[in-house]
DNA sequence: TTAATATACATTGACAGGCGAAGTATATTG
DNA sequence: CAATATACTTCGCCTGTCAATGTATATTAA
């Protein structure tokens, strides 16, 4: 849950990217496809979820335009913009070296010396 | 940067710990190991790492003692505790099982249809 | 008819962790 | 004696996540 939650900071722009290079979307329909592949284990709430949208577009990542559904309720679909492209490579790269970093980091190597630095 | 930050955010903890189960060290030396380590990709700033102690040491994941240095300014050893062992590898499984599911959720695998959803 | 549930979006305020900045103290070096 | 490195500490800000709440429409069952 907490931890969840730390992991997801900071990445989820760039899951709602890597779901709008595949297809357009809206928030509704990203959620639960999230929840679906990550076998429930992550869940984006919604004000995050919508709050995130909110930085895409203030920074130009993605545009929006309203679906014309004839029943239901209405919908704000999302389409990635090239800023969006070029923004998702690098999230993607940033997010590769984070993870190659802290791998490196907990990794069990050989104790370095066991001289217990003290008593 | 600021991506940085949000990948160290809810990891630093384990990254202290992963560095105190080699051997008992304190804030200044961990903090130049994990520089030194991630080719200065990674600075645990001062404000965050000694913050990390406090909360480990709330958790009684690690105790510590002061060293009698004759020289320089004193040290405050950390030492990982018993239930600092057993955080640690949850923290290590958290970390991989996240991994794992954002990795799953930024595949490039096939475009699942290119219907385009609408106009 | 109406209560429940699902779809769909939006906002507010609280919370927590990382960080910039500033401070304390000791030792070394030019 | 000024600068730099070692070493720890604290304050207040910022930002992203979340719980809670609210809006509105459609479907289904009682």
């Amino acid at each position: 849950m907490s931890i969840a939650s730390d992991m997801l900071r900071g990445n989820t722009e760039m899951i709602i990217l890597a779901h709008l290079m595949k297809k357009e979307s809206y928030g509704y329909e990203i959620n639960k496809h999230i929840q679906l592949k990550s076998s429930h284990q992550f869940e984006l709430k919604e004000a995050t979820l919508y709050g995130a949208f909110r930085r895409l577009e203030e920074a130009g990542h993605v545009s929006f335009y309203w679906g014309d559904e004839q029943t239901g309720a209405r919908r704000r679909y999302y389409r990635i913009t090239a800023g969006g492209r070029v923004a998702y490579e690098r999230y993607r790269s940033e997010w590769n070296e984070a993870v190659a970093v802290i791998t490196t980091l907990i990794a069990q190597d050989e104790v370095e010396k066991e001289d217990g630095t003290h008593a």
